[in-house]
DNA sequence: CTGTACTTTCAGAAATAAATGAAAGCAAAT
DNA sequence: ATTTGCTTTCATTTATTTCTGAAAGTACAG
């Protein structure tokens, strides 16, 4: 296979990845052709390599960069700035489920703790603040594994976790 | 607050939820629904509920029984169906990364598995293939991991396992 | 202050995804 | 064999998301 193509295929596969990953398509082949780039590359790179608009290319860097999935990289003595990815994966994992979590699982929680005050002394009051306290549990076990997971390190993480769980 | 109005709002609050995983918006509120129904419901019952139309409720329940988050019910002497969700939730997020992975990670590695023998001699595909080879191994980390999740059993997980990683 | 080299914004266009509802399928009941 | 009660399909419509490109903004250089 020829570099190219190899390139190609792979800006592909990330991009479909990401767009199931609450990351647009175009978001994830950009973070995608950072991560092949050994050198950073300008703006005006990416909207040739990608075949995409200015406007297009800007504000999927700035949402990279709010993500912390890329980083600007200032050359001195050049005006235009560049672009770099993360390029530990278990960092950029780490990433997205902090930004996820606070977006999602934080919200719903919240959400959780309202309707649990949900009064009548019927059965079905009865049933439905059970279930709702059953998912809370839930979803707090969840959000504070997800933070210990987040603080582990990586090495930690692929290695001694693999053998403990066995 | 009022049931009804605690029930139409965490019905909100998933269907969000679930359309950030792969569910659809219409989707995770009929899984909502069925979650907070102690009997199972038939598909005319959601259609009323959500008020959704018979097409957009078939094709949504035939998707959540697919998924594993719902099971047919079929009530002795009665022709209709009804529907009841998977009621624990470890179960059904085992299910999802399940069917994530199958559908993501896996194509992924497939992928780098094809462009990691990319050809030439030169600077940019040797790394070209050290990258992908690096992504590589981290999805296949990932890729057990998960399994290894996915066959440890609730309580395991939510007891232990945030005991341990204290 | 003015020009130059960039970056950012945003209204409208285009692409994509999801929902509708009427028609077609299916199988139990008569 | 036909009706009846329900489920499934799918062409069309509707809603949502994403992209474009031109215009506006910013700031350094001379």
């Amino acid at each position: 296979m020829e570099l190219l193509e190899g390139k190609e295929k792979f800006i592909q596969a990330w991009g479909a990845l990401g767009s199931n990953w609450g990351v647009n398509r175009t978001m994830a082949q950009i973070h995608a052709l950072l991560l092949l780039s050994p050198e950073s590359l300008s703006a005006e790179n990416i909207m040739e390599e990608l075949k995409i608009s200015r406007g297009n290319a800007n504000m999927n860097i700035r949402a990279l960069i709010d993500w912390r999935l890329v980083y600007k990289e200032l050359k001195p003595g050049e005006r235009k700035e560049y672009f770099v990815a993360e390029k530990d994966l278990w960092e950029v994992v780490k990433q997205i489920i902090i930004q996820r979590k606070k977006k999602e699982l934080e919200p719903m929680i919240k959400v959780l703790d309202e309707i649990s005050s949900v009064e009548g002394d019927d059965i079905a009051t009865e049933e439905f603040v059970k279930m709702v306290r059953e998912i809370k549990l839930f979803s707090s076990k969840a959000d504070s594994t997800l933070d210990t997971l987040v603080k582990a390190d990586s090495n930690w993480f692929v290695g001694t976790f693999l053998k403990m769980i066995r």
